[in-house]
RNA sequence: GGGGCGUUCGUCUAGCGGCCCAGGACACCGCCCUCUCAAGGCGGAGAUCAGGGGUUCGAAUCCCCUACGCCCUACCA
């Protein structure tokens, strides 16, 4: 019967989980689910001038968010328990030493200095450093070790490497490689700290921890005849090997931190999906079939085999990662997707704005490529309106008058299509449609138009669904308000002004019935706002009748109305004039009156916002 | 210097002697869809399978050599 599968991940922690290290533990963690298996985590913390605090908190979240589940390690036990090697080391002491009186090991006194000088000489000499016995502790340690003090703190136990033959290893991956024996060196085994070294305290758990396979990362490939030799000399029976291939950045070294994001928290806070890094990683060394990419957890669980574990080591593609986040955001449910916006929006988040995120997540969710976008994405939905440049609001191909009418006339529309509250987005589709065709606009300027009115911004999702997330009141108060940045802008105002003075020319000399009755409900502030327009424009009136007139729609009942005055008077055309008055009736002077109620910001004392909603402009025409 | 591993489009990869003058995906370009941005659909460009020798009727696939890259060469893991 084949033995149980039982993997290991074994980071030391010394900083922040890495990409690749989690790699590594995603590999053997599939494995283990593949296999039916135990999965354990150790931590190999036998160095410690590099111990880093919060460490191992921080590998542990790591696999936590990852959805990685260990059997056995830190803070869930185990039957091979404690999982850190930091406390085990009376284990490791008492192998060193049965290696020493088996004489597969000794004691070594060299100094550090001694050490790099032996190194140096090595270095030309085509061999190995130090190798069997480089320094004398080997050949005079054995005999010596007897009679030496014990707990000397400065000797080191080293394990004397065979002086000939070679050792191999038929690994999962690589096939069989192997290494001569006379080339290896005597490495260490026990610091003089009394903390065994990674070999030592490998081999002992691994073994001790009943690991049957070892899957780890390539760069270990050349200290795998050490751990062989280990084995073979403390008797063990030794496991598996599988040497993954390695990630890199771009210019193939080893992965570091100049390579941008390493830490596999950079990425959750970016906004990655658990989900989508789990399954892009896995894509870094191992595939399925060459085509399917984007998989559940469980198919790639089904699947996952060593011979389908590539060789040669891969470059970390942030850009198609970027794009298997989208694929995976998109394919979250919306209210799902909310909740996992919800910490990277930055203001804190009521019960009911939390609903307002549910019905604005889906509008942003096939825009959205990381979470971290998240606040940026869906700013304009919360609060007022941040100032934007009232110039972003007249589309290609049009000046403020156009964005001015489009506007009023937008609002209005609306305004009355949505009284009864309906605000769906249909419900307004068909009624900017309809409002559409009466101006000599395309769809693009005018709805680009709203778009930013509605948004501050010329990109946002469909245009009537985002309006109907919004909502009626918002909407129209923003449309409202652009209607207001664009008077207040100096030179707009002056343009979407041009055609009132002569207008009033006009109606002081016309004398159309309509239009008298016009004037008398001008009021007295109006008037004289009008006039004021009138001399400062009086040059430029003949082009802005022009302009008026382009945007003339002849049909009863638009309130509109207003414009097609405006343009129906150019000078001579008192036939004109009388056409369009006569077209005139009482819920058409109210818009006459919003118009030029809008003159009023001329004067800075008769603020539009002020006083809208306050007139009773009824009044004026008796109902 | 020594040892080891690796080498298929820019990148991740499929390929285990004929189905491949090499397939998929990301990125890139174009078109379509279209109220913007996306998403989506369609199409394009992109790899003399590191180079050279073999073996074979036939090689990206097997063997050898070379080159290049990477890893190890610490009382770090």
């Amino acid at each position: 019967m084949a033995t149980a599968v039982r993997v290991r991940y074994a980071p030391s922690p010394t900083g922040q989980p890495h990409i690749g290290n989690i790699r590594t533990a995603l590999f053997n963690w599939l494995f283990a689910r593949r296999n039916g298996g135990k999965f354990i985590v150790r931590i190999e913390d036998t160095d410690q001038t590099r111990l880093t605090p919060g460490a191992v908190e921080a590998i542990l979240d790591g696999l936590r968010w990852l959805n990685i589940d260990w059997d056995e390690g830190p803070e869930v036990g185990g039957p091979h328990s404690p999982y850190e090697q930091s406390r085990r080391l009376e284990v490791y002491r008492r192998m060193a030493e049965q290696l020493v009186d088996q004489g597969n090991a000794y004691y070594c006194y060299c100094s550090r200095e001694e050490l790099e000088r032996l190194r140096r000489a090595s270095r030309g000499a085509g061999a190995a450093p130090y190798s069997g016995g480089g320094c004398n502790c080997r050949r005079m340690g054995r005999a010596g070790a007897v009679g030496e003090p014990e707990g000397d703190d400065s000797r080191v136990v080293r394990f004397a490497m065979p002086e000939s033959g070679v050792t191999q290893v038929r690994d999962l991956i690589r096939g069989d490689v192997e290494w001569r024996n006379e080339l290896q060196e005597d490495f260490i085994i026990l610091k003089s700290d009394g903390f065994p070294t990674y070999h030592l305290a490998v081999v002992a758990d691994d073994h001790l921890m009943e690991i049957s396979h070892v899957m780890r990362a390539e760069e270990w490939l050349p200290s795998t005849p050490r751990h062989l030799q280990l084995y073979s000399a403390l008797g063990f029976q030794p496991p598996e090997f599988a040497h993954l291939p390695m990630i890199t950045g771009t210019d193939r070294a080893k992965l570091s931190k100049r390579h941008g994001a390493t830490a596999i928290g950079e990425y959750r806070e970016q906004g990655y999906l658990p989900e989508a890094l789990l399954n892009f990683m896995v894509l870094l060394g191992w595939s399925l079939d060459g085509s399917t990419e984007v998989m559940p957890l469980q198919t790639i669980i089904d699947h996952f085999t060593i011979d389908r574990i590539t060789k040669s080591a891969a470059i970390f593609d942030q850009d198609k990662l970027l794009w298997m986040n989208g694929v995976y955001i998109r394919e979250l449910d919306a209210n799902e997707l909310a909740r996992r916006m919800t910490p990277f929006i930055p203001r804190e988040l009521d019960g009911d704005e939390q609903d307002y995120l549910g019905r604005i997540a889906p509008l942003v969710q096939e825009r959205l490529k990381r979470l971290d976008e998240s606040g940026e994405v869906t700013a304009y939905f919360f609060g007022e309106l941040p100032d934007y440049d009232p110039a972003t609001l007249a589309q290609r191909g049009m000046d403020a008058i156009d964005a001015l009418i489009a506007l009023q006339l937008a609002l209005d529309v609306i305004n009355r299509d949505t009284k009864d509250g309906n605000f769906d987005h249909k419900r307004v589709e068909s009624s900017l449609k309809s409002a559409e065709q009466r101006l000599e606009l395309s769809r693009r300027q005018f709805f680009g138009l709203l778009r930013v009115a509605a948004t501050g911004r010329a990109v946002s999702p469909p245009l009537f669904e985002t309006m109907e997330v919004l909502g009626r009141k918002r909407v129209l108060f923003r449309l409202s308000q652009a209607i207001e940045l664009l008077l207040h802008q100096q030179s707009y105002l002056e343009k979407s002004y041009l055609a009132l003075p002569e207008m009033l020319n006009h109606l002081n000399r016309s004398t159309a019935p309509a239009i008298l009755a016009m004037s008398k409900c001008l009021r007295p502030e109006t008037d004289k706002a009008i006039l004021l327009m009138a001399e400062r424009l009086r040059a430029r009136t003949e082009s802005a009748i022009r302009k008026f007139v382009k945007h003339l729609t002849l049909e009863r009942g638009n309130v509109t109305e207003i414009q097609r005055i405006l343009e129906l008077i150019p000078k001579k055309d008192d036939a004109l004039i009388k056409e369009v008055a006569w077209r005139l009736d009482g819920g058409h002077y109210q818009a006459v009156l919003n118009w030029l109620e809008q003159l009023r910001l001329e004067d800075p004392e008769f603020r539009y916002s002020n006083r809208a909603g306050e007139n009773d402009t009824n009044r004026h025409f008796g109902g």
